[in-house]
DNA sequence: ATAATATTAGTCAACATTAGTCAAGAACAC
DNA sequence: GTGTTCTTGACTAATGTTGACTAATATTAT
């Protein structure tokens, strides 16, 4: 809990101030500076913690004036929402993207917590692993497409 | 008591630990320097003396900041309908025999109705479908295991 | 207007820092 | 002696950090 890595930081920063407004605009180098780390960081904070998948868009300008907004993602209606997360997930997804897949479902209010514990018992390390990993990120894309899909019709 | 292996010696330090916390959270370079150990040994440990059967659920991350934490969880009183059930899976399971598990599950009370069909769009022939007969019915056993064993406790 | 310069953010690859897996051999129990 | 459990280390994988280089936009000079 308390060796945080300066990414955690940055990203509980940033999520403190979501959690009161609907977005949150920065300046890349004043933030970096700020946490002491290098500008690129920053996007890398973005970049594995402010995904669709997490329900967050994000926006940028460069130039004088620049900017990085990032903002909560309103929910769609349901259908068009399991689309998107059907999009997202593709042919083949990532443990941690899965992860986030779940986590939108779960707060789009589309499946419960104790539904949303399921879906992740069976899709971890546990369930699917055949030892290569493609085939497994394969297999976890055709799971979570069928359990969107039985959403889909099931709301 | 006196020919306590190095391995007994870390269990009863993170079970001490457990005794007042209900969870503990290491780094496992750490831990493995504190006893004198290499690092995979503390790997073992977990593995053989921290199971779900035993009332424990392991988490960790890599990289900076990285950790080991492990987690007692409250065990529900089905334990030994879920283990006749992890037997009767075993190392495959056809469709049709998985179906009956669900069954079980669901008639037991252990699961109600959408978290039983959420259980079956992932087992069913959309979700997993290699090509390979058996590798699916590797992998629907796998899933399902990895399912039981999430529903031995609460969470 | 156009060109030059300044001011931002984005990308990418190298490197760093953690934990996980696996198999060989040692130690132990019977 | 045999089978199980423990110990070890080489190799792998995931995640985080850094900086050089690139790209976009704004501002200033001509």
């Amino acid at each position: 809990m308390e060796n945080q890595n300066i990414s955690d930081i940055i990203e509980s920063y940033l999520k403190q101030i979501l959690a009161e407004s609907q977005q949150v605009e920065i300046r890349r180098a004043e933030i970096a500076n700020q946490f002491n780390v290098v500008p690129s960081q920053i996007n890398y904070v973005i970049k594995t913690r402010f995904t669709i998948q997490d329900g967050y868009v994000v926006q940028s300008k460069r130039g004088g004036g620049g900017y990085i907004r990032i903002e909560k993602v309103k929910l769609l209606d349901n259908l068009d929402f399991i689309d998107s997360l059907v999009t997202a997930v593709g042919d083949q997804i990532s443990r941690h993207d899965s992860l986030a897949v779940v986590r939108s479902l779960f707060e789009a209010g589309a499946i419960n917590r104790s539904e949303a514990n399921i879906i992740l018992a069976a899709i971890n390390k546990d369930a699917i692993n055949t030892g290569d990993r493609q085939a497994d990120e394969q297999i976890r894309a055709q799971i979570l497409i069928s359990i969107l899909n039985h959403l889909r019709y099931e709301s």
